[in-house]
RNA sequence: GGGCGAUUGGCUCAGUCGGUUAGAGCGCACGGUUCACAUCCGUGAGGUCACUGGUUCGAAUCCAGUAUCGCCCACCA
């Protein structure tokens, strides 16, 4: 009784095809672990980066998804007890700048809405589009365990946070002061040292004179100091003018005073080493709010610091006149004033660095406030130490230099936020200044000084730096600070995939606060991925046009081809580039296992017979060639080698399963002489090894694999035995069948000789030619005589003639091939004409070296023996390969 | 200013511990309607491995320097 029959289509509908995969998978909850760990198994654990849950899939978050989940997938084949739990992030400052773009649509603000009513509005805004991100994972294959989603503002993030934070205040690595910090004037809040992002710009520095005081306390039109400085409005709020202490121009000065233009106000001309003598005019003005240098500097002198600027970049009340004015508008205005005073000496062009915001690209300007800092410094000692200690390996390994060099020069960190899309700062203050700081989702009782009731304390208003809950993710998503089961079975982690743009913002950061928390290293492996980049290597921008879209890459050509294209030819942590051609690649190996399994299907013997012949060469070459692929994927899946992996299994699918294998059974299915049993032993093998190249492809290209499968599994279902191919096993290792693999090579070589003798006599393609051959020995005979078929067939040659070794075959003129003759040893060498002169000159050219070689003393002496035996076995080989050529 | 990386055929990239004649895909040339696939098949051309020097029996690979490109970090007004 025969199966019924799953014919596949023509063409590989992917889009028809994937999302119906898709949901047989969740069907079958097949991404869930179970609920209790296997015995015996190891643990992998991914947690996935979580995506802002207001970005829409671009590329970079394709690419992170199919590297993780081809590691998944893989280990889940394997057997481990498999874990990616997926998430979303909050990104309280990104989240804010859509929402305020969308709620100024309807002429609404974040002022007019009010704190409550904004969140409210936020909230909204999350049930909307939280999902959005999820679906398009979906689409790509993600194999993720949805029952563990994670949202970093789940009540589960909540908790971690204000535990994290509690521990932390408790060590004394928390402070709260009033410090230079970087403010967005936009955004309207405090940027980590990470949000400030330096651009090289052409700016202006001016130099402008402050006139000396006069002993009347007036200022002297004919004496001054020259300052110079690229921010002229912030003249304001200056304190005092500073030169270097041996500087012969302005020793005598220092004491005295000038006068401030504009305000009239009197700054103290003051000597610090800090001062570059060679920089600018050498004196420089102090403007110790709006300058981190000049505010170490007050400090050091006892300065005043005088802020001039509201939270919008604004000049307030300290600036007199002045006071409304954007900072653009009263420099120009100040600039205007000095030039009618004649006291703006210079304008020149001046190559400078200036922050930006992260988000809104916004200058940053420096701001004095108080703020909520982590001294981080303890932290990172830790965790670096895990890094230079091996506990902790990062992909590729030089990131170990750039991480070593953050953690040894990290700066506080700047946790606050003055925004109202995040986790709210868990300290409440008192009105007699204390701070009390607590892990409960209330209110403390009193006040943790002076006992002062709840009902006195105030809650702080700002919130956590977003990148202080992603810190916790690794463990936060599994239940810390409860000893959950799943702590117990997934943590620490095993691998955090991701790109190398965020090793400080995020990496380091789950390092750091994963220590402190946990006392262990949050992961094993920290594999960075590069950026991708478009054509040229140019970054990819909407603006541009030259992103590649990666949804829409999914509508044309599926999936998996974009899977494909995007881990082809990858290593970890550099740059790609992603073309067009790449992506066709991609496609066309989907097209090339659709068709193959099309074939493989669709040839199978009416009746199997339930015993099946000896397998013949090809099946036991496939077999071999399998195996040596699966070896080497394994590796270098292991070993995280994405791009090796890519390369293994579409080398042995297209070259040796397809290309080769797949002719060669063609032969054996087809031949008159093939018995039933052997056209069985055949297709098991075609079927089989498609079996074994489904599996080794799954972790790549899960989609197309499982469709084959479950037709296959229609087909043979003692084949391919597992209901779902995402739920096999994965290969297990076998031996390599040497002996097939050196018939075939004789084989192929002659084919391949063949096939060249056949293109340089200008053979029609499609013509049948005699072939003369003169085996080197009787060994060599039987294997032409034993593959005589695939001879036939793959070189399209017939008759076949063999001659005895040593007789010169006197067909000279056999046909087209003109002189043919060929000869075939261990390495079979076809000849024709010049061609078989270019090889003996070769041939003679490669023994020589040898030999010269062999006959340096200091090569026999000095290199390994395994080294030099290898040099004799192929002088060996290329003499005896020579000796068939003979000499004319 | 400091640090990191890259440089391999026209293009995009592999290249294990230093060890035969440096590989692949695309592109190119030539030939193909063989009943899985023209999203395909066969054949071929194309590389002094950026440059200079060094270590070594042996260097694309290790070391030093140079050049070009890229990235990261950084409070010089």
């Amino acid at each position: 009784m025969t199966t019924a029959r799953r014919e596949l289509p023509p063409r590989y509908d992917a889009a028809a095809v994937e999302p119906a995969v898709y949901a047989r998978w969740e069907e079958a909850d097949a991404f869930r672990p179970p609920a209790e760990a296997p015995a015996g198994t190891e643990s992998f654990v991914v947690i996935q980066p979580p995506p802002n849950v207001t970005g829409a899939l671009h590329i970079g978050h394709a690419l992170t998804a199919t590297v993780e989940d081809t590691f998944i997938r893989y280990h889940r084949m394997r057997g481990d007890d498999t874990l990616w739990l997926p998430g979303v992030d909050h990104a309280s400052i990104g989240a804010q700048f859509v929402l305020d773009k969308i709620i100024a649509t309807d002429g609404e603000s974040r002022a007019s809405l009010g704190r409550e009513r904004y969140l409210e509005r936020m909230w909204q805004f999350m049930d909307e589009t939280r999902h959005i991100i999820g679906e398009q994972h979906r689409r790509l294959g993600a194999s993720v365990d949805w029952s563990r989603e994670r949202f970093t503002m789940d009540e589960s993030s909540a908790r971690g946070v204000r535990v994290a934070f509690k521990r932390l205040w408790d060590a004394g690595l928390v402070y709260r002061g009033k410090a230079l910090v970087n403010w967005c004037p936009r955004c309207l809040t405090t940027l980590s040292d990470l949000e400030n992002v330096h651009r090289d710009e052409i700016g202006t520095i001016w130099t402008m004179r402050y006139h000396l005081e006069r002993p009347d306390g007036t200022p002297d039109p004919d004496a001054w100091i020259s300052v110079a400085t690229t921010r002229p409005e912030t003249l304001l709020g200056d304190t005092a003018v500073a030169v270097h202490p041996d500087d012969d121009r302005y020793r005598a000065l220092i004491g005295r005073h000038a006068i401030l233009p504009v305000l009239g106000r009197r700054l103290p001309i003051i000597g610090d080493e800090s001062v570059d003598r060679a920089f600018g005019t050498g004196a420089v003005k102090i403007t110790p709010a709006h300058d981190p240098n000049d505010y170490e500097l007050a400090k050091r002198h006892g300065l005043e610091a005088i802020n001039v600027l509201d939270e919008g970049a604004r000049v307030n009340a300290a600036g007199g006149e002045f006071v409304g004015r954007d900072r653009q508008d009263a420099r120009e205005s100040i600039l205007d004033r000095l030039r009618g005073m004649e006291d703006l000496e210079a304008e020149r062009p001046h190559q400078m660095v200036v922050g930006h915001c992260e988000r809104c690209a916004t200058v940053v300007e420096p701001r004095l406030s108080v703020q909520w800092f982590i001294n981080v410094k303890p932290l990172a000692d830790r965790a670096l130490a895990s890094v230079r200690e091996g506990r902790t390996k990062i992909m590729p390994a030089h990131f170990e230099k750039v991480y070593a060099h953050w953690m040894e020069n990290i700066h506080d960190w700047a946790v606050g936020r003055q925004l109202w899309w995040g986790h709210r700062i868990p300290a409440w203050f008192c009105p007699d200044g204390h701070v009390t700081v607590t892990d409960a989702a209330d209110a403390p009782d009193a006040c943790a000084d002076c006992g002062r009731p709840a009902s006195d304390l105030t809650q702080e208003t700002d919130i956590f730096d977003t990148w202080f809950s992603s810190a916790l993710w690794p463990f936060s998503t599994l239940g810390w600070p409860d000893a959950t089961s799943d702590m117990a079975r997934f943590y620490p982690t095993s691998v955090m995939e991701t790109g190398y743009d965020i090793l400080f913002f995020w990496v380091a950061r789950m390092m750091m606060l994963g220590l402190f928390c946990t006392d262990v290293e949050p992961f094993h492996t920290v594999y960075l991925h590069g950026m991708i980049r478009a054509e040229g290597g140019v970054k990819m921008s909407k603006t541009k046009g030259n992103s590649v879209d990666p949804l829409g890459m999914v509508d044309e050509i599926g999936a998996d081809a974009l899977r494909f294209a995007l881990v082809s030819g990858m290593a970890p942590g550099s740059d790609q580039r992603l073309t067009q051609a790449k992506l066709d690649g991609g496609r066309n190996f989907t097209n090339k296992l659709w068709n193959a399994a099309r074939f493989v299907l669709a040839n199978r013997p009416g009746d199997r017979p339930s015993d099946t012949a000896e397998p013949t060469l090809a099946a036991r070459w496939i077999g071999s060639r399998l195996a040596d692929a699966t070896k080497r994927a394994t590796r270098q899946l292991d070993a995280l080698d994405l791009g090796g992996y890519a390369a293994t299994v579409y080398e042995v699918a297209w070259s040796d399963y397809c290309d080769w294998f797949l002719e060669m059974a063609k032969v054996d299915l087809r031949r008159d002489d093939a018995t039933d049993a052997e056209r069985a032993a055949t297709w098991v093998a075609a079927a089989g090894g498609l079996a074994t190249l489904l599996r080794l492809l799954h972790p790549l290209m899960p989609f197309v694999t499982e469709e084959i499968w479950q037709a296959l599994r229609a087909e043979a279902p003692e084949i391919a035995a597992e209901p779902l191919l995402i739920r096999a096993a994965w290969p297990a290792a076998t031996t390599r069948d040497r002996p097939a693999e050196a018939a075939f090579d004789d084989l192929s070589t002659l084919i391949r000789g063949i096939r060249n003798l056949r293109t340089e006599a200008g053979t029609p393609a499609g013509a049948r030619v005699s072939l003369v051959v003169e085996p080197t020995d009787a060994e060599s005979a039987a294997a032409i005589e034993h593959g005589a078929a695939y001879l036939e067939s793959l070189a399209r040659v017939r008759p076949i003639e063999i001659h005895s070794a040593g007789e010169r075959p006197t067909l000279v003129a056999a046909g087209p091939l003109g002189a043919a003759w060929l000869a075939v040893g261990g390495a079979a060498t076809p000849e024709v004409g010049k061609r078989r002169q270019a090889q003996r000159a070769e041939l003679d050219r490669n023994i020589e070296r040898i030999r010269a070689l062999l006959a340096n003393a200091a090569f026999t002496a000095k290199a390994p023996s395994a080294v030099v035996e290898r040099e004799r076995e192929r002088l060996a080989d290329l003499e005896q390969e020579r000796g068939q050529l003979g000499a004319d």
